[in-house]
DNA sequence: ACAGTTTTTGAAAGATTCCTACAAATAAGG
DNA sequence: CCTTATTTGTAGGAATCTTTCAAAAACTGT
């Protein structure tokens, strides 16, 4: 269904491509923009190589040839990586910094979306299904993340907590026993006491979901990972998006749930979507 | 900077277009995708028109020619009709529901990201700065967006709360003074409770600030309103995005507080980053 | 209704862009 | 060092696109 980012896909081809047609990657990598934009003449003359050459690298892309090639790589750059300098400046006024900050989450966003593996999506979905009791536990940043977690998750009828408080977490991991998920949540996948918590319950026998950074040590004690490779804070400007990326891939498990349950748990959905309305003001007024 | 989209554009153009200019429009309309992959002389047929009509309904519509207008075509065409029809179907896999979770985010993002008003940011930074007080109030998932921005801000050095029970926000709107802000978030901004909190925060002299849907009953009492107009949940599978967009927004304005501040701010910034070092296992192990 | 004017439209030729066949050059293998 | 395979470019042809210009249609006022 999304085919990964074109930009992407040329990146990672680049080590096995030949010399002529890494000079043109080249091209187009350094101003994707502007090579939807110029003729396979221009490019080639870019490139300092030949059209037929172009006209090879697109072919071994999956393109029809230059037009559909560049028909492709402007569909990337759309929701894609803007490789161009996108961070937040310091002189910039709402008018740049806004439209930027946006920019860069929905990139992250559109990145995580294509490299984000779906049977562990799968796996980590039976897993909540079959928990006797879920806890989702996070600190810091992590910490809302948890909360939010565990307002989405309670309307599943299944035994749900959250935890920012590293001593209650250790506690409940502590007495934590097969059949428990441990839900962990952490941006770095570093911090100690996080790290220990894991640990801990999985030392008891209970299952550990780490939603954190790939190869991180959260990462290697956790029963499955969601990987979220987040680029690192380059800017000090940016504000951190993967908590909104750990949102999302909240949502889809979420959502993995719901459908896993068929549709005659909605009723259910529903009662709790109605408990709400007479605490609210009616729409005609 | 973010143009509308092209499809609207030619939707919107519609009436005004003469008889061929609209038979081209139409079969552009009909399968845009279509259109995309095929040469003006294959469109001129479809429409039955001749060339050089295609060719002028392009340049009418600011594209250079056909080819550039088929690659502003194919941009819009990713994150825009994509929208429609890209509801989870309950017979949806996780190769199905996963990409269309993290578009429908996307989606509303990006609505957002065009729609929001900028001067308004502004004048919410400038009050952010000059308060002497913050209180962060939400309830529900609203409630973790609370916290999340408590987390955010408190960086700035500033009084910064968050509350997420009603009693605590009754009691603290109805002692705060002129100087206090009351940042008050809730997605559909109906909720009772929060709006007599917001009446009763203003009725003492303070701001507020509502994070929340346009026309809404807490919007109408705000001192400020930043509209936030995500698209009814018409599907029941489909996660609230809402929380999503208040959290990117959010990030916005801490980025505009931290850029008033200038770059003499940075340092403090910095150590607060650095206050967590030693809390987490080195990156080179 | 009709001549004059403006707008809309398409035929045809011209310009550009792209692709293919083939041969030269380079690299790899024995 | 020769053979074979791969890579690269030249040249010409094919497709695509654009412009010009004149015919057709629509509009205007008389």
């Amino acid at each position: 269904m999304h085919s990964q980012n074109l930009i992407n896909i040329i990146t990672d081809a680049l080590p096995g491509l030949n010399k002529s047609e890494s000079k043109v990657a080249q091209v187009i990598l350094s101003d994707p923009d502007a090579a939807t934009r110029s003729s396979i003449a221009t490019l080639a003359k870019k490139a300092g190589v030949s059209e037929p050459s172009v006209n090879r690298f697109c072919k071994r892309f999956n393109a029809a040839g230059f037009p559909d090639f560049k028909l492709k790589l402007a569909k990337s750059l759309v929701s894609g990586i803007r490789f161009v300098n996108r961070n937040v400046d310091p002189n910039d006024d709402v008018d740049g910094y806004t439209p930027k900050i946006f920019d860069s989450t929905i990139n992250n966003l559109a990145l995580v979306r294509d490299k984000i593996s779906h049977s562990r999506v799968n796996q980590v979905v039976d897993k909540l299904i079959q928990a006797k009791r879920i806890y989702f536990f996070g600190l810091g940043a992590s910490g809302s993340v948890a909360r939010d977690a565990e307002n989405k998750f309670f309307r599943f009828n299944l035994p749900v907590s959250c935890h920012d408080d590293v001593l209650m977490q250790r506690m409940l991991a502590s007495t934590g026993t097969t059949g428990d998920v441990f839900f962990i949540i952490s941006h770095t996948g570093r911090t100690k006491e996080v790290v220990e918590v894991a640990e801990i319950a999985r030392a008891n026998g209970s299952a550990v979901i780490g939603l954190t950074a790939p190869k991180s040590p959260l990462a290697d004690i956790s029963s499955v990972t969601l990987d979220v490779e987040v680029p690192e804070n380059t800017d000090e400007y940016m504000p951190m998006t993967s908590r909104i990326v750990h949102l999302v891939i909240l949502d889809v498990l979420a959502t993995g749930v719901t459908l896993r349950r068929g549709p005659e748990f909605l009723p259910h959905l529903e009662k709790i979507k109605n408990s709400l309305k007479p605490t609210r003001y009616s729409k005609d007024n």
